[in-house]
DNA sequence: TGACTATATGAGTTTATGCGCATATAGTCA
DNA sequence: TGACTATATGCGCATAAACTCATATAGTCA
């Protein structure tokens, strides 16, 4: 039973990644194409030094991974699982809350999949 | 933008429902039937007062329904997303664990689909 | 080299949350 | 009714996690 407990903590850390509306904000940056640091923090409205905290742990779990170009770093996706169960999440609950009060845009563009530049300039 | 916002508020909750590994061991517990509190208790080896807790909270996220017969209350899974996102995730740190160690058994198990009886006498 | 930009991080504060203990509520059965 | 079982909940503690502020590190360009 033991080894059932370590793989529920792995899992249920796995999910805590994602319970945190800035971090889903970073994926939204994201997941359509890679981004650097400057870029999320004002796509997410946050603060550099916080942004930059939730990158770090974010790309600890395997989430993200990350390049550098210069001055700068691009963070992009890195674990299809993870992007898959935002998006099943997102519509989950976007029609949720269509159901108490609809919405004119679909919100199921909140996780768009990648184009097809996913690595730019 | 701040429509936007709700959602990621929403679908961060949503995913933090998931992401304690006492919650999980109540969706093994139950995912394939109906379980009794004291049923839920013994089988994830935690107490009657916390159990309750959860087993409250994830009602109220609307994870899970329940019903009474005389003195005990069954609770089920009720939300199929939900169950469907605890079933890959495990799938994935399974086998992102099994990577560093092989295990004997497989583990998509600690997540099965119900069996034909999910109501139970 | 020095000035500048981009990113990361240490320290401290605040808030959220899981847990245990005790107790309350609700149902059953004699 | 009273004794018993099953489940829920108020309260307090301990810990974790997010955020801010200031500062450190790393790269660019003159």
């Amino acid at each position: 039973m033991n080894e059932i407990d370590e793989i529920f903590g792995e899992v249920a850390q796995y999910f805590s990644v994602m319970s945190e509306p800035t971090r889903l904000k970073i994926i939204h940056a994201i997941c359509q194409a890679e981004r650097t640091v400057t870029e999320i923090v004002e796509a997410t409205g946050s603060t550099q030094s916080n942004i930059s905290r939730h990158l770090n742990l974010m790309h600890r779990h395997g989430l993200l991974s990350r390049r550098r170009e210069g001055n700068q770093i691009y963070y992009q996706m890195a674990d299809d699982t993870m992007t898959e169960l935002c998006r099943t999440a997102c519509n989950r609950i976007a029609s949720r809350i269509d159901d108490r009060r609809p919405m004119k845009r679909q919100l199921a563009r909140l996780m768009p999949p990648p184009g097809k530049r996913t690595v730019r300039a």
